[in-house]
DNA sequence: GCGCCAAGTCAACAAGTGTTGACTTTTTTC
DNA sequence: GAAAAAAGTCAACACTTGTTGACTTGGCGC
């Protein structure tokens, strides 16, 4: 059984389900209240509005756990964090998945901009140190969407039914190169 | 001054620019013939609809250099093709923006990983040949797409304003190192 | 002149959007 | 139990969406 859900509890879900696999514009908050099981007039009441409670999805991002690691396991935090099995059929909703479905949305590319700037591309550089370490980030967060991309939005034959010990043997390869670079 | 272009010229010249740079779903049939500065009606009459014109757009791509250059220059030619200049004041619109801007909308998406898959990774891993050419395809698509991402979506400061020769220097350490998986 | 046909215009439609205010129900507080 | 506050319901709003049909215009052959 699943633990008993606020009212408040039961949109931040459903909004962060839909919102986070289909992007901004392409849920409407009817979608997300039908979900959630409540009313429509809900959502302005309890966020403001459906931008509001967009951005209290936003407030619910785990921390990323390669940021934590021991400066020597980094990378291999960070490419195992991007190796989980993944099912199209069941679009899990995960932060990096939300990345991707909300950077083209002109009301929300700025926000999504900022986040990565500051959450990830920042906090990588200073973990990861040494020189170019801004460059080397930039070049590891590439492999690592540009892979996760593939997979799970193009879905490439050659990547979608991958074991997670063969997306990370993958992945492995081209953040270790960026990882190499300017040295 | 440019050439006369009949109406339905007009209307794909515009639909092009915008649905290629802010995806299918965030434009609307008004903004494309306001742009064009022809009435609404004459979307339905020459293309049957908002999806004909968008389908329409599709068959404009233009063949992919990389995939028609000498077999020992592809890697080149693929590096040169995402290392062209950008500026995100005139979101030019070109086929690479155009498939991640529609690979998240929930109408396009399916037409979309069609055209990548047998337009892109196919013809690449055909080309490429030798030991797990369609792994190496695939992981070379990740590296260029991924780069072009933090580029020109997430707008990464490391990589933002970098000349053509940098942009193209990192692009090339990334697919060295996706077409030597497996070797 | 007349008829004809394609091209373009205009207003309206049905459906979906986010949001609001008035109302009823439920829960809490004294 | 009565009063007050919170939670939830409902219908309507103003707006935008894509599409349609009736209408007007312009150029051509005869």
């Amino acid at each position: 059984m699943t633990k008993t859900h606020s009212t408040r509890d039961k949109l931040l879900d459903a909004a962060r389900d839909l919102f986070w696999t289909r992007g901004y514009s392409n849920v409407s908050v009817r979608d997300i209240t039908g979900a959630a099981g409540v009313d429509v007039a809900l959502v302005s009441r309890y966020f403001g509005g459906k931008q509001g409670l967009f951005e209290a999805t936003l407030t619910v991002i785990p921390h990323w756990p390669a940021l934590e690691a021991d400066d020597a396991q980094v990378l291999e935090e960070a490419v195992a964090s991007f190796s989980h099995p993944y099912d199209p059929a069941t679009e899990e909703a995960n932060p990096f998945t939300m990345l991707l479905a909300n950077i083209i949305d002109p009301e929300m590319g700025d926000r999504i901009r900022d986040l990565v700037q500051t959450a990830l591309a920042e906090p990588l550089a200073k973990k990861l140190g040494g020189d170019r370490s801004d460059d080397r980030a930039a070049l590891i967060l590439a492999a690592l969407f540009g892979i996760a991309m593939m997979r799970k939005n193009f879905r490439l034959k050659a990547l979608k039914d991958l074991s997670p010990d063969d997306i990370a043997a993958r992945t492995d390869q081209l953040v270790q190169a960026a990882n190499r670079f300017g040295g």
